[in-house]
DNA sequence: TCGTCGAATTAGACGGAGTCCAATTCCCAT
DNA sequence: ATGGGAATTGGACTCCGTCTAATTCGACGA
């Protein structure tokens, strides 16, 4: 992570820079996932980006979190079958999470190694390796 | 894995083992699991089980896909935000996810190294820590 | 064998996350 | 200013899973 200070400007910069046309709404919806640098479910950055007047969609907040998907501005988490976690740390890293009260953590991946992984099944390459570890408190 | 061949009778007595009273619809809900040793979902268990005569209700289908995670008869997968799948092998191990067909592979935890990780936040225990390798055709 | 009683099952209503669609609004290029 | 394609919107809709109240099952004792 360079930039450790996120304005809407420079939000509207980056996602020029995956190919998406900023908008107010998507520029609200990025600056809520990376002022915070939390993980968020829909609903989360729903509450967030209309906390003073409603000013945005459950259909945009859906819309909008696919398409920065889509375009990798962001991660996608699942650890909960009920919800989906957005992630806007996209370099690469693992997860910790809570399973009481639903905390999710960060690991960064340069510090961990695997090894002893079989060989992929023929004509598939990855797309990616997801580790996350549940823990509870003891 | 020990046993490799899966009667009703037999998985009777596994159910007894987990504190489980086996009924006719648990019986074959475990039947679908083990006979096959595939990942399912929820609506294909309920589909197997009812194939040839509607015999399980949705409800009944649930309430014992969430008790044999309860009493860890079997583990729960969660790869797919959509659906969760359930796991007849319940020993170590680790899951290649192929995103276009959805099919899911296991990989012994016997064979692999994880090094690295950092600590556990305070008065946290592990639970489980699951890995899922995405890969698609190349 | 029969009756009893708690446990298991059931149908169907319900809830919540996420999608879809047709209508409107926005905003850039001219 | 204005025309048009993209973005947004509300609301209906789907789908997975849960809940509830009523019924059925089946083990056990008489």
């Amino acid at each position: 992570m360079e930039a450790t200070h996120y304005t809407r400007d420079n939000l509207a910069d980056k996602l020029r820079a995956h190919g998406i046309t900023p908008t107010h709404q998507r520029i609200e919806i990025a600056y809520a996932l990376f002022s915070r640098c939390e993980h968020l479910s829909a609903d989360q950055v729903m509450a967030i980006v209309n906390e003073r007047h409603s000013e945005t969609s459950k259909a945009t907040v859906y819309n909008t979190l696919n398409l920065f998907l889509e375009k990798k501005v962001i991660r996608e988490v699942i650890v909960d079958p009920s919800k989906v976690f957005y992630d806007p740390n996209t370099s690469p890293h693992y997860h910790i999470y809570e399973i009481e009260s639903g905390r999710l953590t960060d690991i960064d991946a340069a510090d961990v190694r695997v090894s002893g992984l079989p060989p992929l099944p023929d004509g598939m390459v990855t797309e990616g390796m997801d580790i996350v570890i549940r823990v509870r408190s003891a």
